[in-house]
DNA sequence: TCCTTTATGCTCAGTCTGAGTATAAAGAGC
DNA sequence: GCTCTTTATACTCAGACTGAGCATAAAGGA
């Protein structure tokens, strides 16, 4: 009668470490290597995967203790800040899984540790999550992948509209997405960017979802009357299993709002640190660089961090002193958050 | 084996009249009647809930559109603006139904519509949503059951509290939540007053709960060792079924959030609007004032409007100029949001 | 000692914010 | 017609905040 219901419960777990900001994964087999057509899997038989386990609906009072439960178990990973991102329950999201037929409704969760060695299950592995979005790291420089392959592969989409309407409309969301001509980079707008290059074909899993959906629904119509040539369509990023890189997108363009209003960099810091440091962290989730005496400026006029009266000397130069996260701020008025381009309007009474 | 699992989906369906903040609500049979002591319900039987539905496993593709459909079958109307909130899992969030053990998650939406007639399952009406959060308007004065009612209550509530350090950080929560020694008035933590008062003990929903948790676990010990006694608690608002209310206040916690950085506000106005109707709006959902003059430079300046050349003599004083949203602005650059007193750092390269 | 490197203090102009003043345009009462 | 009330709208101004850069301090190494 009823259609089977999966409650799963995923996690985006992140650390920085080495000013490299790293998400935990998991490896899971390819269902789709049965397939015809060749998958864009690294490693062949595997893919990356987000951490993720079932609602214990009987013994998992709560949907987070829930996550913490198994992550407990599986990684030995005692979870500490930890939010509800988003829940995910198109049909098709999991196609081959669970006995075709049962539908599995996912809550994504983010989560900030430190880094630490991983025990229990054994597949698990930190990673850079800029090897899965390699566009939008912006510290050292604009990606080079953005005027070598983003734009000319979305250019080419872009024509292929039919509709001259259509086709600006398609336009104007590269442009914005991707900061191209003229507008800004926003580097919030992950999901929006991946989301984009889903639709135009250049994710290997839009390519894994619509065979498929062809494959499941022979007589299925191709959606995506734009998708681009059989022929080279590039694979941008690494891909994930499933729509996990949709969820770690998401993830990301969360962390990337909530640092600014938010004092939850500290979850990812250890007690002590300079203020470089904490800069450091920042801009690597930002994927931005930041102006160093301005930074200092906000965080320190902000009342989020106090002196401890210890120095650094392994900086390389003039030492620097050691800060603490002042913690009474999380119960103080708006406990704001560490400073980055965020927004700006005002106006009352 | 398994518990069964059932997806619910829930609304808040917002709309804006007469400058009053208005939410759909159905009638509710209320299933603790049956239980020993007296609900706090005014008109007997019934309580208010959010319009909900449960998600069909096997027809809906996606949650919002499982959501727009039963909306649509219930109500008659068509959903616009729609944008997931929350998912609630805990257990006993809905102790008596569903045949007691099956697990209810709810996946809870936040939908924007212009008001209008309902028709479909007769007992849905709009309510102020202020009746349910009486504290939470600001826009005449003070709401002056926070110095009648409120205040009181939970400084008794605080003093109760064992340890010194524990009753200093209630204090404090009491304070920053409330506004109260000094501390500013934060519109958004609308989600933060309710769980307060109902830790404390002074909403409705929480002696019914925990009376059902009583009868439900026998044994059970009651968390709350600082419940207040037994006789004359306040029940300050106007109670929902289940957790329904903790759900609109998330809620209207968002929404009070969402407008500052996006224009959402525009879904709840007609095509054309004065600059005051537009202002009259967005306080009745901030439930402040704001500065008549600042407001317009801001919306102006911000290219979220455009002039259309047509006045409305119904002013009562001089006529105003109609207005109409810009559309474009969705897909220009950040697409600020209509002002408000909200964040603002900053910093860059 | 000089040079490089990082830390940290300080300045400055441009912009944004909050608040208020001033003028414009309608209707009501006379 | 004129005056008063009401709302709309334009403009001003001081203070705060932002982005950018200059200057000095403190360490290690050549």
């Amino acid at each position: 009668m009823t259609t089977p219901l999966v409650i799963g419960l995923n996690a985006a777990i992140v650390a920085v470490t080495h000013e490299v900001p790293r998400i935990l994964t998991v490896k899971r087999p390819d269902h789709s290597l049965a397939l015809p057509g060749e998958m864009v899997s690294e490693d062949g038989a595997f893919l990356d995967a987000l951490p993720f386990g079932p609602l214990d609906a009987r013994a998992d009072p709560t949907l987070d203790l829930g996550l913490r439960r198994w992550v407990r178990e599986q990684t030995g990973i005692e979870l500490g800040y930890v939010e509800q991102l988003y829940t995910f329950g198109d049909r098709n999201r999991d196609p081959e899984g669970h006995g075709a037929g049962a539908r599995v409704i996912s809550v994504a969760y983010l989560a900030l540790v430190r880094e630490r060695q991983l025990f229990g299950a054994a597949e698990a592995s930190w990673r850079d999550w800029y090897e899965y979005f390699p566009w939008e790291d912006w510290r050292l420089t604009r990606p080079s992948i953005i005027d070598r392959e983003i734009a000319p592969s979305l250019a080419q989409w872009v024509a292929a509209a039919g509709h001259p309407t259509t086709r600006r409309r398609c336009q104007e969301r590269v442009d914005i997405a991707f900061g191209l001509s003229g507008a800004a980079w926003d580097e919030e707008r992950v999901l929006e960017r991946y989301e984009l290059l889903y639709e135009a074909g250049f994710v290997a899993e839009e390519v894994r979802d619509r065979m498929l959906r062809t494959k499941l629904q022979p007589g299925s119509q191709n959606r995506h009357s734009q998708s681009p040539s059989q022929t080279e369509t590039p694979s941008l990023g690494r891909p994930m299993a499933l729509d996990h890189r949709r969820i770690l997108a998401t993830a990301l363009g969360r962390l990337r709002g909530k640092i600014k209003y938010r004092p939850v960099v500290f979850e990812l810091l250890s007690s002590t640190f300079t203020l470089l440091q904490l800069q450091r962290v920042v801009e690597a989730l930002a994927g931005v660089r930041l102006h160093k005496q301005n930074f200092r400026r906000l965080v320190e006029k902000g009342g989020l961090v106090e002196r401890t009266g210890q120095f650094d000397s392994e900086t390389g130069g003039r030492p620097a002193e050691l800060f603490r996260f002042r913690r009474e701020v999380l119960r103080e008025r708006l406990a704001p958050g560490v400073g980055l381009p965020g927004a700006g309007r005002s106006l009352e009474s």
